[in-house]
DNA sequence: GTAAAAAGTTAGACATGGCTAACTTATCTA
DNA sequence: TAGATAAGTTAGCCATGTCTAACTTTTTAC
């Protein structure tokens, strides 16, 4: 769950200058409320920085780990991309893909993509 | 949860001629009483037949559902030591991937296995 | 500057999947 | 075949992640 957060919350930034739970929610496709809880949790966890009923912000360690799992997002879905999938499909498997990837089989996916 | 464990049972089954809660355990990396509880929602979900205290069955419903995730990881893993990635980390990314494979992606990684 | 709308939170429920402790059933073995 | 061991189950707990309903705060628009 916080990979996809700290993902998501790092692009909300930088596209849309803030991240707020309504975006995160309809990105997500899930509730405000569950919002709120999973943003308490990456709070408790020291990944987000946040006082009630303003925009989120990613902490030093959140900031690593966004860049992290966005790093691996745009390896995993060029690699898909690379065997001919449609975009749809590779950015949605690769939502599922990417946070059972291991270093190496991300490696051998950057190998591939290299060599072409 | 369930392909998880309809493919295990099934291999299982083919192996050693019967599938136990015990070997189920051992390979999931759980505890008995986590086995016992998802068989039964296995069997309310029709995929395996069971009386307590015996071993367990795969229905018709389970077998197909078997077979599926078996070919789909036979696929996965073949792909990734088409890519060069050793055996072991083949099967432990394999196994997590697996679940969020399309059926459109599957098909990409089947042509390039069959194009080398 | 206030009222309405939008955004966010809290409380409480539910399903999933895991655990330990304690018990029951089955199997093995002396 | 009885006692010990192994296997399996039950009960009850916990964490995660989701939801709805009701409430509060913030923002927007007159």
């Amino acid at each position: 769950m916080a990979e996809d957060y700290v993902e998501l919350i790092a692009e909300l930034i930088e596209t849309r200058g803030e991240a707020r739970p309504v975006e995160i929610a309809e990105r997500l496709g899930v509730k405000p409320p569950t919002v709120t809880k999973n943003i308490s949790r990456l709070k408790a966890a020291g990944l987000v920085r946040r006082e009630p009923y303003r925009a989120i912000f990613l902490t030093d360690a959140g900031q690593d780990l966004a860049e992290i799992c966005r790093r691996r997002h745009r390896v995993v879905v060029a690699f898909l991309l690379s065997l001919g999938i449609d975009e749809e499909t590779a950015e949605r498997d690769a939502e599922g893909i990417e946070h059972h990837v291991s270093g190496t089989t991300l490696e051998a996916f950057e190998r591939r993509l290299n060599q072409k």
